[in-house]
DNA sequence: GTGGATGCAAAAAGTTTGCAGGCGT
DNA sequence: ACGCCTGCAAACTTTTTGCATCCAC
């Protein structure tokens, strides 16, 4: 976590960039959630834990920060569709995984398995094209939301 | 292509929805293109197509028809990130697929493989996940942008 | 004739941008 | 002190909605 820090101050550095308050309790904020986020929900739980310091914070420095953490890689984005726009997730200490949407209860379930990315990879290579990221999400219904499913639906006849 | 628009007015009679000109026109329009196309150049194209005729398309129509289209399960949407909002295409006659997207020429390419789509679907089943549908994107640099990247790389070193 | 569908324009939601002043280096 | 960064508010883009009118059935 520290070393994340550390990272971005780097990152910042190389670019001839500066170290702000406002980017660390971004960079913080980001990095203490395991979900995946909206910037206005990202915004607005700064506010709060921000709320009792001086520290101010705009939506537009959200904006902008996170547009410079996807930039170097230390945050990526989602579209799960439903018109919420994106959502963000720290990268670092999280490896590479896809996601699985329940259509039902919205929740987002992450899976990783090394088998396919390797196919995927194979695959993609044949068609000459050369890969830097992927994203997989694959929409259903989560097991939990299965079982509620077929209990209102013997309730409904 | 007769076929299809046949279903759509089946599809419609079933919700007690009725056939009418514009949306018959922007299913017709979103068939013809073999492309990836926003609500924007949708509409667009139909001012084009239809400014001749008496017909006229507000964008409201547009996106409430490709809304129902999508809930038919005549058209699928993608968001390849960028910012420009979802894309269209159509599904029948124009089997599952994956995407490719180009970060150079935001060209989009397809390819299917059907033992990547076992292998996903044994996967998720495994996590006790019920899929309906997946969407996968892979971004990197097509055959094409990599040659002229070679190139442009040797003219700047 | 009736109720769903449309066009228009305003509203929403998400994101970006111009500008004057603030602050990290 | 320099010039990058920020907050603010307005602008922008994409999509949705309210309402009076229109038209498919």
């Amino acid at each position: 976590m520290k070393g994340i820090e550390k990272l971005f101050e780097q990152f910042l550095r190389t670019r001839g960039l500066r170290l702000t308050k406002q980017r660390e309790a971004i960079l913080k904020a980001i990095y203490a959630t395991h979900d995946h986020i909206s910037a206005d929900d990202l915004y607005d739980e700064l506010m709060d834990d921000e709320g009792w310091s001086a520290l101010k914070i705009s939506r537009a420095t959200v904006y902008r920060t996170l547009s410079l953490l996807t930039d170097g890689g230390f945050i990526q984005s989602l579209d799960i569709g439903g018109g919420q726009g994106q959502l963000y997730e720290h990268v670092l200490g999280h490896e590479h995984h896809d996601h699985m949407v329940c259509l039902v209860c919205r929740q987002i379930f992450e899976f990783h398995d090394e088998g396919l990315e390797d196919l995927q990879a194979k695959i993609v290579k044949k068609h000459g094209f050369k890969a830097s990221s992927h994203r997989l999400n694959v929409f259903g219904t989560c097991a939990k939301c299965q079982v509620k499913g077929e209990s209102s639906a013997a309730m409904q006849g």
